[in-house]
DNA sequence: CTGGCATAAGTGACAAATCGACTAGGAGAT
DNA sequence: ATCTCCTAGTCGATTTGTCACTTATGCCAG
């Protein structure tokens, strides 16, 4: 359900291929969602199916033919409706506190590493994100559409940084 | 496979029943996971038949048996492993940020009133975690099992104020 | 000139998670 | 009377997630 809306928002901002698809997920779209490519193979023909999206056959040479698909007048209204619809129970997730909520019985030395372990996740993810911040143009400040992209790796950063802080003062006063 | 080991993870803590499980995940642990009731019953039963856990029919008066759930020696050894295993992938969900990602062709007030929508379901659950936050006594200060269980709820709070914070930025300077 | 890797585009099958509706009954409160 | 709480489930459909397998060419290193 959620995974057809994010590649009707994909398609809308260009017609791609399953192969396209998966380069974004793995890319622009990684700091708020995941998708494998058998997902999204599968999410795309239903969404032809469901009279979303139309393929078009692109001929190449050398390689194989691009399947293209391309976004219909009745994907954009779904695409709308969605972004207009009322926001869902907002269903935290989070397998890391799961473990430190959990870890009452392992020794000090353990969580101390369980903690940093993910520290230096949360750092690497950190550094990429940051890196992809300082790689996006200044149409971000003027263009509605560029800022909000821009806004959500912003978010995802923030998100990050928080978690960074918590891990720190979490170590910091580990009984 | 995560539900098995939240499960075990709270009968290591008390012996419960599936009703017992099903509060815990609406209160306790409801910052980090979620998980409905038919998820629960079927997981518990899965424990059962791989004996991880056994189950003890405990009568009561005027209300229906009690089938209390306890960790068996091979359930707390499965939770030790996990607690011990590599971190996974650390895969963003985010559905409100794929919003805002998408919502380049929304007018602008319509973007301000997603934003808006947002900041109340956010500021709502910090004034929830935050509650829950004040109830804890000061054990969680010189007991480790408390103080992380304390921990991931610190770590909520900061998560959702992070996001407001976020939201609050992305409003004044979208163009 | 052979083997491996990248590009390109998928398919198939299964396991796990999610969601919503349905059943069943007594106790105590409004 | 009706509602909520406590207790314990079950059923079925849909959605997600995971992993392995396929086909074919271009290109580079050894």
């Amino acid at each position: 359900m959620i995974l057809t809306r994010l590649i009707l928002g994909l398609l809308n901002l260009a017609p791609m291929t399953g192969y396209d698809l998966k380069k974004h997920f793995d890319s622009s779209v990684n700091h708020f969602w995941h998708a494998d490519k058998a997902q999204i193979y599968r999410t795309l023909a239903q969404l032809v199916r469901d009279g979303l999206a139309t393929v078009r056959t692109v001929p190449q040479e050398n390689y194989p033919d691009r399947q293209e698909h391309h976004i219909t007048e009745a994907g954009r209204r779904e695409l709308g409706a969605w972004l207009a619809s009322p926001l869902g129970p907002d269903r935290a997730r989070e397998p890391f506190l799961a473990r430190v909520f959990f870890a009452g019985d392992m020794e000090r030395a353990e969580v101390l590493e369980l903690l940093e372990r993910r520290r230096a996740q949360a750092q690497a993810q950190l550094a990429e994100f940051e890196a992809m911040h300082a790689d996006l143009g200044d149409a971000a400040v003027r263009d509605r559409r560029a800022y909000l992209m821009a806004a959500t790796l912003d978010g995802g950063i923030r998100h990050v940084r928080a978690e960074i802080e918590w891990l720190d003062s979490t170590r910091e006063n580990l009984p």
